[in-house]
DNA sequence: TTTTATTATTGTTTAAAATACAATAAGATG
DNA sequence: CATCTTATTGTATTTTAAACAATAATAAAA
């Protein structure tokens, strides 16, 4: 079909976006509703979509994710490629790519994609019908996801916990711009599926030079209130 | 053309296939043969080639690294992609894969592949035209390689120091059945560019409850012979 | 104002791991 | 037997990780 000279659909790019909300990592999700013998059928999938012809994969990632959430300079990383015969062999997922993509679609080898944001960051969807959410990582296993994308969350959950301990630094990608120390040591032992001791990881932070104090304490808190930091590599 | 039935022509898979001499980390490496303009022109490819229509990621590198040189049962890990339009792009490649493939090859998207092996393992070349050897990663600089496969290997040299930082155990991958402790001690050392203190290397070794001292010593040497293990997970 | 409840903040002791450092033993060769 | 080369081994020190609980600050309730 005609897209052919502007699309490769031959290959695709598929982003999975963490962010942590003070207690739990989530996972931005699009909705998607299909019908289906006049039947309306809504489950999710990973902001995604096939790539251009003259784009390099990188690319490709950042312009589909902003296309699909708004989002902007989203420091993305490659983690792994999908490429199985039987990953667009789901009727409902084929009946979808084709109505969506205005193209024939075969098998697409997928490569995706990692990012790490604040869960503030404002998610605008440039198309109607598109919906952008935030969805718990534990509820994966109840929730309807299209293609092997329940799959590349796993896989791209495991790239994050391996990469957090390589560049810890990474991990103030994840808390809003002022943070407590023990929002960092929740994420941290999230992150890392521990329980740290908190005068123990107060000691750590201690030595972390690019940890700067400020001169506020957080707010609206029914107790005392804990102090702030910013991080400043 | 007729072949596209078969073949996928816009996904191939490379194998960075590594071993080690003794002293150093070596890359197999295929040699390529075009004649252009009636001019020889030799250089070096890493093993890979484009898939089938019908067969996974994994399969793929499997079959292709088995078929450019013979090996079988080998671990291949995926990496990394490469996707960049202008990948496929350099004359000389264009016409080899037009030769080799005979395909009108187009964008190539490339699912790249590690793997750690006995340098002794045979490698036995299916086509004729074909050969394989290894090549020492430190002339990599000074070596003609097709495509991009001087940045596959380099991604690949950086993923599996990660890899071995992370499963140590992958080191025996790239030792003979029988080695000593030096043997492992450079190889740790080649692996993480560091230089590790004899002794305190040697008391590491003694923790290793995998690592089992065999009844002989190293033969050939023309000064004492140190003594043999074997790794027994 | 006082009491209560909740979370923030802080040190010390002990165990484990990493590092620095060199003398002696074993075997090969002439 | 003397010499050369590499193998093998121990101790002291520093650094890092782990275990463990009392006091301070603030908000809310009485």
């Amino acid at each position: 079909m005609s897209n052919e000279n502007i699309y490769n659909p031959h290959v695709s790019v598929d982003c999975v976006v963490f962010g942590f909300d003070g207690e739990r990592l989530k996972v931005l999700l699009i909705e998607r509703n299909i019908t289906e013998q006049n039947e309306l059928y809504n489950d999710k999938k990973l902001p995604g979509s096939i790539i251009l012809q003259d784009e390099n994969l990188d690319e490709a990632a950042s312009r589909v994710l902003n296309e699909l959430t708004g989002l902007k300079n989203i420091y993305l990383s490659q983690f792994r490629s999908f490429g199985g015969p039987d990953r667009t062999k789901n009727p409902r997922d084929i009946l979808w790519l084709e109505n969506t993509m205005q193209l024939k679609i075969g098998r697409i080898v997928t490569v995706a994609y990692v990012a790490l944001i604040k869960i503030d960051r404002k998610i605008q969807v440039k198309y109607e019908n598109t919906q952008a959410n935030w969805y718990d990582l534990n509820e994966m296993a109840s929730m309807n996801l299209a293609f092997d994308h329940a799959e590349i969350i796993k896989k791209g959950l495991d790239h994050i916990r391996h990469q957090l301990d390589v560049e810890p630094h990474l991990l103030f990608e994840l808390l809003p711009k002022k943070f407590t120390i023990s929002q960092l040591r929740i994420l941290n032992d999230v992150v890392h599926q521990t329980r740290s001791d908190v005068r123990n990881f107060q000691k750590k932070v201690a030595q972390m030079s690019y940890l700067v104090m400020l001169d506020e304490v957080e707010d609206g808190v029914p107790h005392r209130a804990a102090r702030l930091y910013k991080y400043k590599k």
